[in-house]
DNA sequence: AGCGGAACCTGTCGGC
DNA sequence: TGCCGACAGGTTCCGC
């Protein structure tokens, strides 16, 4: 479900309706998230600490923790964190209860239960942030690095952007609206980029990542904010879903293609592959 | 390197 | 109505 704008979202609200509070006790319903850390030691490592500060790398979520700790959580598809009043029953789909000091729940829920969490004193002890690469929001993400990153990779762009190694954040929602504002070709070997598509496609990045941000993120079926809003950014997808559609510049019918067993979205004519005619 | 396929798990939707 | 396959915002592992 989340990409890098949703996690964002996520992070922001829970950073007005977490901070501050403590843990007081956890109920775990279902434990897939936990992978191989068991209940007792998972409770026993989060119990009595005060949430000071929810942050996001990529799309990782994390809590900084005080006694010093992280709990450092991937939504994957479908996972979810709300702040909810007590319950008497979990829904259907609750993993987790974090009871909070005031009262409150920090309810984590996950359909399909890929969703991840772990546990690490330090953040350099997490072994999935450190395969992170370059985050877009970050000083980093600078043409000059993307020119040299593109530079070494024949992979189809489309594949590159979802590269978590290479950027942090991106997946299959934004790759395809970035790559159409930035005119190229989903199919395109990232090598084979010019300056001026280089300086496009950076640019893109940037705009729609902020935009999608500023509208708290996408809803296509299930993405909810904390306080169980949608995202607006829905509204302003050119091209994702919309295969048959009329292109928005040329109303030539969107096309979608299959990359890496993943749904890609793109106009044929505004998008042409180097070297082919249109181009 | 890069690609295709399968796996993790649950649900929805469209076609017949 | 029911069954069946395709598909879903992600990632990892395995073989060629």
């Amino acid at each position: 479900m989340p990409e890098l704008p949703e996690v964002e979202t996520i992070a922001r609200e829970l950073n007005e309706r977490a901070v501050g509070r403590r843990i007081v006790s956890v109920e775990i319903f279902r434990a897939d998230a936990l992978g191989k850390q068991n209940r007792p030691a998972f409770r026993r490592a989060l119990i009595g600490r005060t949430i000071r500060a929810c942050t996001r790398r990529g799309k990782f979520l994390i809590f900084r923790l005080d006694p010093k700790r992280f709990l450092v959580s991937h939504l994957r598809m479908t996972g979810k964190f709300a702040i909810s009043p007590p319950l008497a029953e979990p829904h259907a789909h609750h993993r987790l209860w974090f009871h909070l000091d005031d009262g409150s729940v920090l309810v984590y829920q996950d359909l399909r239960c890929f969703g991840t969490m772990d546990i690490v004193d330090d953040l350099a002890e997490s072994r999935s942030l450190a395969k992170l690469g370059v985050d877009p929001l970050s000083e980093g993400f600078t043409v000059k690095w993307m020119a040299k990153a593109l530079a070494m990779s024949k992979t189809p762009l489309k594949h590159w952007l979802m590269d978590q190694s290479k950027i942090a954040g991106l997946g299959n929602i934004y790759a395809s609206e970035i790559l159409f504002a930035s005119s190229l070709a989903p199919r395109s070997p990232a090598h084979a980029l010019g300056r001026a598509d280089i300086g496009r496609l950076h640019a893109q990045v940037l705009r729609i990542l902020r935009k999608a941000i500023e509208k708290n993120g996408t809803t296509i079926s299930d993405f909810r904010r904390v306080d169980e809003k949608k995202g607006e950014f829905q509204n302003f997808l050119k091209v994702y879903g919309k295969d048959g559609e009329p292109c928005p510049r040329c109303q030539t019918p969107i096309e979608r293609i299959r990359q890496q067993q993943r749904s890609t979205f793109y106009c044929p004519a505004c998008q042409p592959l180097p070297g082919s005619p249109a181009a």
